[in-house]
DNA sequence: TTATTCAGTTACTTTTCGTAACCCATGCAC
DNA sequence: GTGCATGGGTTACGAAAAGTAACTGAATAA
């Protein structure tokens, strides 16, 4: 090592790391997702998939999802209006990494 | 098909990965973990690399973390007494999960 | 003796969450 | 029409959690 080196270098932590976990790691965000990796839903259907879940808040996660690019809402123009929440391409590609959380959480969650 | 399947079965999520999202799921938890990953830090050390954590929540995210088994304090009886935070077995598996989701950020994040 | 460092807590303010009720448009049965 | 149900979403409000910042306490360094 060249450089002058003091007792310890804080490594910070990668700001994209911090961006992504500041994006997920709120209440329900991971599960939303992980909902919507098998394919589109109706808001109803998101709620009964994720039993204690509320309205309020799915609706809230879903709209900052859509902010940030994760989920796409479309409204189909049929008899009565039918609303949809997907994954663009940047949420599909989430599915590696929920896919390793849910590993995780089958080696070591014992109930 | 042969059960009489109606309009659309709903699928619960599962119960295991919500049990790990509600554990990662908070604010700073995946960034303490990811923090973690290469090696036991001292609190004052997480909290420099974690630029915008308090202290307060820190400590809480950490007895939690401890409480869930994912992380170990360990307390080194040296003159002034050192407090270590490492990551347990059931803590360094996340690791991939971590990467997937540094993976993902670094694909998406653009700043 | 005073000052500093580290670990952790406390007091107080601001956000966010959970619960539950409500709004509104449409559809349908009567 | 009137009444009721459904889907999508918002509002009101109390409870819990997070942010900020100051503080305790032990132990060491000046």
């Amino acid at each position: 090592m060249s450089t002058n080196a003091k007792a310890k270098e804080v490594v910070p932590l990668c700001s994209k790391f911090q961006w992504a976990f500041t994006l997920l790691g709120r209440p329900w965000t991971g599960m939303i997702v992980r909902a919507l990796l098998s394919g589109p839903k109706r808001s109803k259907e998101i709620l009964e998939s994720i039993p204690s879940i509320s309205s309020r808040v799915l609706h809230q996660r879903l709209s900052e999802l859509e902010d940030a690019g994760i989920v796409q809402r479309t409204i189909y123009q049929e008899k009565p209006v039918r609303v949809e929440y997907g994954l663009t391409e940047m949420g599909r590609t989430l599915g590696p990494a929920m896919d390793e959380i849910q590993k995780w959480a089958d080696r070591w969650c014992n109930e």
